[in-house]
DNA sequence: TTGTATGCGTTATCAG
DNA sequence: CTGATAACGCATACAA
């Protein structure tokens, strides 16, 4: 390129000093209202950028936001992304975006490096085991702010921002003991990420309300996608007693648990029921429809920037944790099986279909 | 933090000079074994990580590659950033991500201002009115380089990656016309966009080929998202006669095509036959399992990526376009009209998915 | 109110 | 091979 218009040439264009000009952009000292407009239309006549390496090295911190993220083809994180970058964009950040992998070792790779490049602030989605919080204790005495994301890390004492796991797991399970299910199973997510813990307890706190006690095979822990998803339906769908119904926690593995539902031959919601968590867009469009619990991803996005900027902006209260509200929503996945509540269509459906 | 160690303190723990540090990190000349020991020693104890604002402004180049998207909400992208965050972390370059929102202010925006972190490279899917070609064209002589994704803006002269947008259509089209459908309506994205534009040509070649003819009005633009398709797609079906197939030039559009479907009580695929393109992740979830062109995002993404690297590394050759193969996966949401054909096995298929 | 000068942390040039 | 030293482009303390 052109090499770029730098400082110097719009003070000589505007026949003033490089300070003058400095303190016009950055209106860091009054300027005699002519001198002033010199220097504004030489910036717009010369097209000029501050170049924001000179001038986060020298403010020792730039209007980037580092944004980690497990996965971004995890179908629930672009809407967070997205959230974040908008009010990022507005507040006159810009996001820098980092996939771990789920891998500590690369998030731990990332903290570090992106260190380098003086972010203003950081939200992360922590990695499946996560040892940010040691990280970040060690290296940061006033460092920069960070909002972490859906997840709480282990010794996590910050920010943080997160949707209502363990109501709306309670609120799911509970819509499935409404329908009649007693042999209820659960997929879980990893269990050392707090938010597949809360979905869990969530589901146990509707069964002892209830009264309901079930096998301890019927909980199985997989790992938050389709594959591992299936994988659990499959061992699940297998056991006798069958389950009547699959929490799984969510949507990804409830994908799995329609596709091994399917391939076993079985029928949802005839033969098994199934509720999903996270209610992606996809979610109404499934055969069946997939009964989920809603997740506004979007939100969890902006709340969470927000709060960042304002830790950025200085505020510095105590540590939040906000956990925004999740509901469920309704579809076709779930038969009825007493026939009090509901008739007793789904009844007679439900042993049609019996196979073995 | 504790304020970030530099080279010169790098240098004083090694009992060095500030420029034997940096030979050695850079390997920019060689260094007596054991003084390079005493660095590389210094550097682990103390954790040094080599400021990328101060080097960026010195080389005058970071490694930063910007990536523009219209929006990361938009199910396919997710899977072309993340074949782009993977080769380019390999290669040590770093993800900055703007969204758009297909607009192309914001675009143009983004492109002046992430100028002045000079990155090392930029990757960009254009938005729906791009004018980047122009704007390139003016300030970027010897720039760094850029690849486009997906669509080719107007006038644009160099490299880019997408996928056989033609040939994908043709195939979606001449399965239709084997299922016996000769009512065929297609929804288009915007028809400024070149890959909309190639994807109706090729239903336009399939149509031709065949000597079949449809009314001007059964070709609808739409904008590439849900809503638009919705819209789209209940003019047509209230149209007489009503078209028996539906080809939707993108999946989230199919997905408008199969609500309008629903919501004017009629049934897909017996009413109505329905084509996407993308072949998004839930296009097999969806009632009926979609029959859809599957585009490769993360191949996109990786080549994009590879393609770009090679030019940061000098790669000199003439603007290359590279276009990737896509394929037709069929599934449910096609019903065969004319019994001569295929075999009766399809048809049997879609009564069986005829629940819902 | 405006100009001058220093330094942010590196790399790169040039002597030694 | 190694060590000074001058930029890189900007913000800022201080002088005028």
């Amino acid at each position: 390129m052109n090499p770029p218009v730098t400082m110097r040439q719009i003070a000589e264009r505007a026949e003033v000093s490089i300070g003058t000009v400095s303190h016009v952009i950055n209106g860091t000292a009054k300027v005699r209202e002519k001198l002033r407009q010199r220097v504004l239309d030489a910036i717009r006549s010369l097209g000029y950028q501050p170049s924001q390496l000179a001038r986060g090295l020298r403010r020792n911190q730039t209007n980037i936001v580092v944004m980690i993220v497990p996965d971004i083809t995890n179908p629930f994180f672009p809407a967070v992304v997205r959230g974040v970058e908008d009010v990022a964009y507005k507040g006159g950040f810009r996001l820098v975006l980092c996939n771990t992998d789920n891998d500590a070792q690369k998030e731990s790779f990332y903290l570090n490096e992106m260190r380098s490049y003086r972010p203003a602030g950081w939200l992360v989605i922590p990695a499946t085991d996560s040892h940010m919080a040691t990280q970040l204790k060690s290296s940061a005495i006033a460092g920069p702010p960070v909002v972490c994301i859906d997840r709480q890390p282990p010794d996590w004492k910050g920010d943080v921002v997160l949707v209502a796991n363990e109501a709306g797991a309670y609120s799911a399970t509970q819509h499935l003991l409404r329908m009649g299910h007693r042999q209820l199973a659960v997929i879980t997510g990893p269990l050392h990420l707090t938010n597949a813990v809360e979905r869990l307890k969530g589901f146990e706190r509707a069964l002892a309300e209830a009264k309901v006690s079930i096998e301890p095979e019927y909980i199985q822990e997989a790992r938050f996608n389709r594959q591992s998803g299936y994988q659990a339906a499959t061992r699940l769908l297998r056991m006798l007693p069958r389950p009547t119904a699959i929490f799984a926690c969510n949507d990804l593995m409830a994908m799995g648990v329609l596709l091994a539902t399917r391939e076993l031959g079985l029928h949802c919601p005839e033969d098994v029921s199934i509720v999903g968590f996270d209610d992606l867009d996809f979610a109404e469009f499934t055969a069946p429809a997939l009964t989920s619990v809603h997740q506004p991803g979007y939100q969890i996005g902006t709340t969470a920037a927000r709060l960042l900027l304002d830790r950025i902006d200085g505020s510095r209260g105590s540590p939040q944790k906000i956990a925004l509200p999740s509901e469920l929503k309704i579809r076709h996945s779930v038969a009825c099986l007493s026939p009090t509540v509901p008739p007793a269509r789904s009844k007679r459906r439900e042993a049609a279909f019996e196979i073995r």
